[in-house]
DNA sequence: TTATTTTTTTAGATTTGTCTAAATTATAAT
DNA sequence: ATTATAATTTAGACAAATCTAAAAAAATAA
């Protein structure tokens, strides 16, 4: 089957949302698509003719197993994209996700298989999300944001959000970047501000909104 | 201004065929796009609004200079997005057409300079037509089909229709490609096939149908 | 020059994806 | 348990891009 631009952005998002939630919620979708709850419900029947979710009304959507097919696809070609232009063409990686959101809707499955040769089977994006493979099935590397994070456990930095920009320019002048080993070493309640201890440097000090957009594996 | 897909298409058509044509009428335009008569006239109504072309009901449409700037655009994109399938993912050249024809609608002006650097500048795509560069100037190859040339006049291939497929197995068979020099030494006029030479080869025989898809610049 | 054919446009309908406003259902609060 | 609030859906409208069928204009042929 084939989809639009437009469902599969929702189908994107519904897996997203899908993550953390299990049950996805029409209002949710909305604030998530920027669109207005009504034409939510539209696509959400729409989808569920192409038997791809099930949607009960008032009960939220959830994808089913070839929804989450499409979904991982789509992903797939988000983040190969990602990869080609931070790594080929060198953007910063703030400036990749939008540009990757036109790309990721080219439907050439060969032009992807070639792109993934090409890059080197790459195994994560440049914010370190993983590349699903072109059977969908991907490392789940569980990260959790630094905000998170445990005092005085120690933990690599896996990822930061694809979402955010200006992040880059904040990470290099903290000489923050993905595999950096980090420990908490004390919390603010006041403001949620964390000091953090990177190898042998100085402490430093990170906002709670930085350290919510940095993402870690505990050791 | 903005245009969408379907808006991108109509004008890089009618580029096209403002190249032969001068003025485009509105059933070379639907045969073109593979739409009904009626919905040419419908866009090319919109399209005025825009203020891209001169188009006056019963006497055809011609791109005005922001039109023909805009469609440079969209040709430029494609023209290298096609010579980085070739020559980074090495597809083919007769199977990058379609996928190229996705990958132009993608609107960032900072990926396409990036691209352009990253392929090294081409000045030609894997065609042999032009690439504009980013002001949309481009080289006045002008190159005729190879049907068309005279006999006895020694001329290089310069390039081959970008859109028929299945032309590299017959050229890479018949040895021909970007660059060969070759010349007609005999004509047939029963069914247009040609007698060409090839360097110093033995005398090879086209047909009219592949002579009108190679293109060459006479010497 | 008049009639016929071809081309083009107009009118009205359809699909996709969106919206607003109103109605309905579910959830939370008293 | 009833009411108030919040979330969701329905109904009806709209813009973009297409279509079919009919009307109008231009080109061609008798």
């Amino acid at each position: 089957m084939n989809f639009s631009i437009a469902e599969e952005n929702y189908i994107k998002a519904i897996w997203r949302l899908q993550q953390s939630d299990s049950n996805v919620t029409t209002n949710e979708l909305s604030a998530e698509l920027q669109t207005k709850p009504a034409s939510v419900t539209d696509m959400l029947k729409r989808l569920k003719e192409k038997k791809i979710l099930n949607y009960e009304p008032y009960y939220g959507v959830k994808l089913n197993t070839d929804g989450k097919k499409i979904a991982l696809g789509i992903i797939r070609r988000h983040r190969l994209w990602e990869y080609f232009l931070v790594e080929k063409l060198k953007f910063e990686w703030d400036a990749v996700h939008v540009i990757a959101e036109e790309l990721e809707h080219v439907s050439s499955p060969e032009l992807i298989e070639r792109l993934d040769h090409f890059l080197g089977f790459p195994k994560a994006d440049p914010h370190g999300d993983p590349i699903p493979d072109s059977s969908g099935r991907m490392e789940t590397t569980r990260h959790i944001s630094l905000h998170q994070l445990k005092e005085q456990q120690p933990a690599v930095v896996s990822g930061v959000n694809d979402q955010s920009s200006g992040l880059p320019e904040i990470l290099r002048q903290k000489k923050i970047s993905i595999g950096t080993k980090v420990e908490i070493k004390q919390r603010f309640l006041f403001d949620g501000s964390l000091e953090i201890k990177i190898r042998n440097q100085p402490l430093i000090t990170l906002s709670e909104q930085l350290a919510k957009n940095i993402f870690v594996t505990p050791l």
